[in-house]
DNA sequence: GCAATACTAAACTATTTGGTTATTTAACCT
DNA sequence: AGGTTAAATAACCAAATAGTTTAGTATTGC
């Protein structure tokens, strides 16, 4: 695996099998077999997808008797989203509105309208 | 690749290379070349690394003389935001209190207290 | 036309990924 | 103790990924 940590976290979240694992555990913590049930898939497949996502941090695992319940682990989500912060502006039209506006004012167009 | 579009969003943001790639678009448009700049790999490695972005619709290429200029296209990175935002209340802890609070409120909790 | 510049494509390699089946481990229940 | 259930591990495989070097394609400018 990559050895920086947001790659490790966008990797483990590009995949459909995991992010429906994490939709679920949205819902609350269970087993890994309830988890694998919707998957056309064995389960040490879904156990690999599992080993993946807390590895990522995404989740954590407890031991109730023979059962080794999943819980969601939001905090490298927060990451990705600090991440894209940083990008917010420009898929946000009105903002970029905004940017242009007061770039347009810094260089003191009188012209400048705020649209 | 994953054939679902997000999947291929996220894959392609998985990579610290291709963010950087990203981040230094952020600045503005520029060839191939200065992309390739800062980094320790061949030309054609990271010729690939744009396909990559490319497909995932992340950045968009024109041209200009010998020049194949690129550009930051932010709508890929918007469905990623959006797809985030199904678990923001997971790490916001005061808005998980408020839904705590919500959620007693209609209940009929008449001891709930906004804490 | 031809050399130089800026890429892209092809062919190859090593590693990683995502899946399989078969085997173990661990805890529960008679 | 022995059987059942839950899950992880091992060993294997095919396909994808990320890099390489070499060769090809446009476009410019003399």
């Amino acid at each position: 695996m990559t050895p920086d940590r947001l790659s490790g976290i966008l990797a483990a979240l590009a995949d459909p099998t995991r992010r429906a694992i994490l939709a679920r555990l949205a819902e609350g913590e269970t087993s890994v077999t309830e988890l694998a049930e919707p998957f056309d898939m064995s389960m040490p497949a879904v156990s690999k997808h599992l080993k993946v996502l807390e590895r990522a941090g995404l989740i954590a695992r407890g031991r109730a008797a023979q059962w080794r319940p999943c819980r969601l682990e939001a905090g490298p989500l927060r990451e990705v989203s600090d991440w894209l912060d940083h990008y917010r502006r420009f898929w946000d039209e009105s903002l970029d509105r905004l940017e242009d506006y007061l770039q347009a004012l810094q260089k003191g167009d009188p012209d400048a309208t705020p649209n």
